[in-house]
DNA sequence: GCCCAGATGTTATAACATATCAATAGCACT
DNA sequence: AGTGCTATTGATATGTTATAACATCTGGGC
């Protein structure tokens, strides 16, 4: 059943069953352990496809026996950014699962205020302006956070001709 | 070019003082209220010049008898944001000085992950792949986040010998 | 004086995140 | 199998950041 995610339709299962499986491999591969509730917090993540804060994933896991305390969906999160499977959105204190899962990339999200859909993009703010910047002041950067907010395709106000 | 503040030596007295006048004016001009808890917020960010949480220009706040609960100092955040005066560092939870107060800008940070300092700089980046990104999949961008985490000049290690 | 809008005072609570310590499970090595 | 190491989990408590809600005050136009 296709349903709206980033801003596109697409085959959902296929996509968060994709994603499983990968992130499967890359856990194999790296000698990680993808334990029960992190395996689900993950699809959860996936399933939603949208940005979740850490409780709105606890209220599922316990739902699903998996987990009542804070703790749990916190150190869950941790090990899914730690190992790239799911970002941080700063802007919302909320997360998402990765869009690229395995591919190595630098993210940026353009974030919905209207209806809080989250589609993540790839960008290289490093080599900018902003690197230009870092470069000037002597900084060396480790991480960035580029995030844009405003109006998803099916929130732009209908008129405005 | 790019301007960048905050890794460099400076007349802090002079700085902050300049920037106050510029706030009075705005605010003279635009019809807004610099009030005295107002004003006493932007001098404290101005003066400490790195990133504050909201509860800790409280504890400023209060010790000075201009209040003591929370959404005092959270007006008085919302305003100077809301007035151009201040930025909200996502990354930190935590808010700063604009250090380009009366300039039309774009803001970025570079964030020390050592010792907390944050240099503001300037950013285009609805003009470049993230604009490009956003325009293909029909997105309208109202605000950029732009943050960089890593190391200042001074916190870089010494010789990688 | 009266009204209104913006600002402030105050209480309470929501929302997000981590410290700490004990118990357990997986794994390498013998 | 037994030992010891480390990662993970369980559980309690607490710390930190942010807002809801409602009462009160203040300044300016009429």
């Amino acid at each position: 059943m296709p349903r709206t995610i980033g801003f596109a339709k697409h085959d959902h299962d296929d996509c968060v069953q994709t994603a499983l499986a990968r992130a499967d491999m890359h856990c194999a591969n790296a000698g990680l352990r993808l334990t029960p509730v992190r395996r689900r917090s993950l699809e959860i993540l996936l399933a939603e496809h949208r940005a979740l804060g850490a409780y709105d994933l606890l209220a599922h896991l316990s739902a699903e026996g998996l987990g009542a305390q804070p703790p749990v969906a916190y150190r869950a999160l941790d090990f899914l950014v730690r190992a790239g499977f799911a970002h941080k959105i700063e802007a919302l204190n909320a997360y998402i699962a990765c869009a690229h899962l395995g591919v190595n990339h630098t993210p940026a999200f353009l974030i919905c205020r209207s209806c809080r859909s989250v589609a993540e993009t790839d960008t290289a703010p490093a080599q900018g302006r902003l690197g230009d910047a870092a470069k000037a002041a002597g900084f060396t950067i480790e991480r960035t956070v580029v995030e844009a907010e405003g109006l998803c395709p099916a929130c732009q106000p209908e008129s405005a001709s």
